[in-house]
DNA sequence: TCCAATCGGGACTGAATTGGTCCCCTATCG
DNA sequence: CGATAGGGGACCAATTCAGTCCCGATTGGA
């Protein structure tokens, strides 16, 4: 279904509780604002911190902010710190080592056009965009209505493998 | 890492080796051409014929083809033939059970303008861009050996990802 | 000077998903 | 009527993921 991680997930959540307020917060305090288990949360906060995007004080008193301003967090940052660069296939440029089969790249760069337009799509949207209060109460905005509107467009919520 | 199924990797091998050679082959031969063992092209096959991106013919003679022009064939298109429709989370508009955790969604319909986003990077690009000879690719377009016997397999295109 | 509060880095385990194979049925051609 | 080829799952092994826990390092305050 090409969904990211509940890691990742969880990571959004919890960057999006401190976009809405930039105190220093211990992690048991997010915890308990997101309801996001405290260990999961110590666990996506490492994560975070060590790419960047939040910046943490130790010791007594101390706890979690971010490192920039939510207008400067792109969902892409996200993603990245939390499931490494963002390339739908292993195939990517720097793979030093050539597919196993020859015959498999036969698309050889191919991938990294994808690639490129997810990446800069998702850099597109920022921290700010997601931690902006709703308009209306329940999702209206947002017709996509691209293609495949007709009747598919619908996982159901823990939408499965297609065939099951 | 945010990649596609393995599955859907080999889904657009496939595409790409029909789109060059555009005659019915049968699943052992496209296999024999592209190096992808023969249960997964037939796994593989129904998928794709289930969404309607490949027609195929029965019987004896039998096979698969195109069901389109390769110009009209998206890479989104792809991808929900084989992981259903394309959305990051669960936390998809017809969900109508809010999640389990008020707190979970205060970005509440968010999620779905990323969808989105998303899904118009990969309608941008069709099996025709996928399956262009590539003009500078990394590996000298090596030939096409049908299946490199060996059995080495091990297959490790595995490149990043481990860095999480 | 200690102690308590917090973060940092992994290790570890159970569960879920995925990948790959196989079996049997149906359809078509010669 | 037999051989060939796809259709639809069932099935098991392997990988990956999610979640928890432990211990060391750091800091502020009593």
């Amino acid at each position: 279904m090409f969904r990211i991680n509940k890691l990742t997930d969880y990571a959004v959540v919890l960057l999006v509780d401190m976009a809405r307020s930039d105190r220093v917060r211990a992690a048991h305090q997010i915890a308990a604002d997101t309801g996001v288990p405290v260990p999961t949360v110590a666990k996506v906060m490492k994560a975070l911190v060590r790419s960047g995007l939040v910046r943490s004080t130790r010791g007594a008193a101390g706890g979690y902010l971010l490192a920039r301003p939510a207008e400067r967090i792109a969902v892409a940052d996200m993603i990245q710190a939390l499931e490494g660069p963002i390339a739908l296939t292993a195939c990517v440029e720097d793979a030093d080592e050539t597919c196993d089969r020859e015959t498999f790249c036969p698309m050889a760069g191919h991938w990294n056009r994808v690639n490129a337009a997810v990446r800069r799509a998702l850099e597109g949207i920022t921290l700010a965009d997601m931690a902006a209060e709703p308009a209306s109460p329940h999702w209206s905005t947002t017709a996509p209505a691209s293609r495949a509107a007709g009747g598919g467009e619908a996982g159901e919520r823990r939408v499965s493998m297609a065939s099951s």
